[in-house]
DNA sequence: TATTTGTACGCAATCGTTTGCGGGAACGAT
DNA sequence: ATCGTTCCCGCAAACGATTGCGTACAAATA
């Protein structure tokens, strides 16, 4: 019951032809005729033949597997990209192999160089926190095509797929401004994070462009940003003298946590204190009230990175590119911060 | 600035050697001495030598990748099961390819398909919704090691994971039935979904072990279950005369919708009516109150069934083995079912 | 008729690794 | 001195597809 595998071979034999020949004729090649195309062709599809994909790679250094490494695959917007992702790759005719950093810097250099190793065309990465040996990974990989998604560094000189943080949080911002708030309030992280750096910049281009002065106490950074964190800063929040009418998490995790402290201390939501978040997670629907928070595309993140990262691997010319490109995110708003 | 890459022959050329005699100390093989076999690796060490991964597989016809194929990858427990997967994959040397079904049977041909021209060594599968022609599947691949885990089929012979979900949904009936419950309903998919069935055969077992006659009107079957038939389906259990004193809904989601319903109409939860739900999603504790539910570990799931597949593939007999695992569930109570 | 052009195909090498087989050297035993 | 073993190691084929080069044949041109 062994697989009776059709090669070329033995379509050459059957046809009483070279496998050159063969070879030529399914790749459409000039210098054969279109009847010899057709028999072969026809013979072939009978058969069922598929190249070898190996002997392929072989010869031709090609794989056609992309690598993807992220962080931690169990966060819903890490799903969504790697959707967009694997619909890209297989729409161009690449397969997809995956692997998780769980955050940790080193695991994170081991699977790069697996994966070069290993021989994929190119390799797609969303860092972890804190990625510091950027040196080591650039040596890793000589010349492989590589495109950075979602968390990026500009210390690695490639194409970096983002999205519009600055501009978001901006928005976000704005929103809350014009819902009549004022003392508002951003929970974020430290400036290793090149998110979070950026929505920190909207957020103060925000406040800047409607004449609010920066109040250095509404601004709380934490190490790792998290529902515990966010339930944490939150109650900061609540002891002060003047507490704040709207806190920015920014992400929805952290804004969740805000929540469930705002509640614990009956704070009126959002009368009393609005909250958004960030991601549009799915818990933004399940929280109660329902979060306002920055719907980001990761499906669209996912096929953007494979597009760019797939024109790279495909071109002629061995220049390394580095384009910023950000994919556009638009504010969801919901219960936490309607209009009063 | 071509990559330098170290091959067999130029670790021959540099050490006065056969390729094949270096090829077998890399492999310690026992025709080589001791002592070449150190030179032959001190080499290869320094010269970063990684055996060429597609020279190996096309001769041995060995890949060392496992292709993985899921309905939705951005479930939670999906994440958690491919983390398992992942981690016990790459331990042991493997590297995995994932794939999307989307819940679409067609897709899903064509990704086993795929993945066997590709030259997977063996499969790793959570099925479709009402997959039905798995004689397709089952031709396509003929002889190829294949482990379904989660959303399995009695159908298809091969080694099957799933979650003790009768016995799980055993113990959730009969938890409520000890805080009192005695009218207690189901949500439930109809007969295509394995372990919807299982789920309704613990449900119904409980019931007779515990005397309580099973009450149609109690058991709702619904086509796709979410957390919008969630909902409908307690809105149809609210407008009945004698209302449930519980509710055990085959899904988290489902779950959340009935909580949503009934808060609605202002019914108190746990006291006139508990809920339950099942896989200790995320947004169980989100919800208010908090969801009792089924906590499966599909991280161990995802190991276990990489475990059954690799031994599988590395058999040496060719008889294809079918076991059925059950992976062990605990109940995880909160808010939703408290005793009153 | 001799020469050139073009068409259609075959030969053989190649990619990097593994492996069956064979063979030389060293050694002890006869 | 001859034979048999054992220990190391090399030769060469094989895996399947691609491709530069060569060539047979026919048709076109000189």
């Amino acid at each position: 019951m062994k697989k009776e595998v059709t090669t070329l071979k033995k379509l050459a034999l059957e046809l009483n032809l070279s496998t050159s020949t063969v070879s030529r004729a399914l790749n459409d090649h000039p210098d054969i005729s279109l009847q010899t195309k057709k028999r072969v062709k026809n013979l072939a599809q009978s058969l069922n033949y598929v190249p070898n994909i190996f002997a392929k790679g072989f010869r031709n250094h090609k794989t056609n597997i992309i690598g993807v490494i992220v962080p931690n695959i169990t966060h819903y917007f890490t799903t969504t990209m790697v959707r967009g992702i694997l619909k890209e790759a297989e729409a161009k005719g690449y397969r997809v192999i995956i692997s998780e950093s769980n955050n940790d810097e080193n695991k994170q250099k081991e699977m790069f160089n697996t994966m070069l190793q290993f021989g994929v065309d190119g390799i797609l990465a969303s860092l972890t926190k804190r990625t510091r040996e950027v040196e080591q990974i650039l040596s890793t990989l000589n010349n492989l095509p590589i495109v950075l998604f979602d968390k990026v560094s500009n210390k690695i000189p490639c194409t970096q797929i983002t999205i519009n943080d600055e501009e978001a949080a901006y928005n976000v911002v704005e929103h809350l401004i014009n819902i009549g708030k004022k003392r508002i309030a951003i929970i974020k992280e430290g400036n290793y994070s090149y998110n979070s750096e950026k929505r920190y910049l909207g957020y103060k281009k925000a406040l800047l462009d409607n004449n609010i002065e920066l109040n250095e106490k509404l601004v709380l950074t934490v190490e790792d940003i998290s529902l515990q964190e966010g339930k944490r800063m939150a109650n900061i929040l609540l002891s002060a003298k003047k507490r704040p009418d709207a806190i920015f998490a920014i992400t929805d995790a952290a804004a969740i946590g805000v929540i469930q402290a705002l509640k614990k201390f009956n704070v009126e939501i959002p009368g009393d204190i609005a909250v958004v978040g960030f991601s549009n997670s799915s818990h933004s629907t399940i929280v109660e009230p329902k979060l306002t928070t920055v719907d980001q595309s990761g499906e669209k993140m996912g096929k953007v990175a494979v597009k760019y990262l797939i024109d790279e691997i495909e071109a002629e010319t061995e220049s390394v590119s580095s384009k910023l490109v950000e994919i556009k995110s638009s504010i969801i708003i919901r219960e936490s911060s309607f209009k009063a």
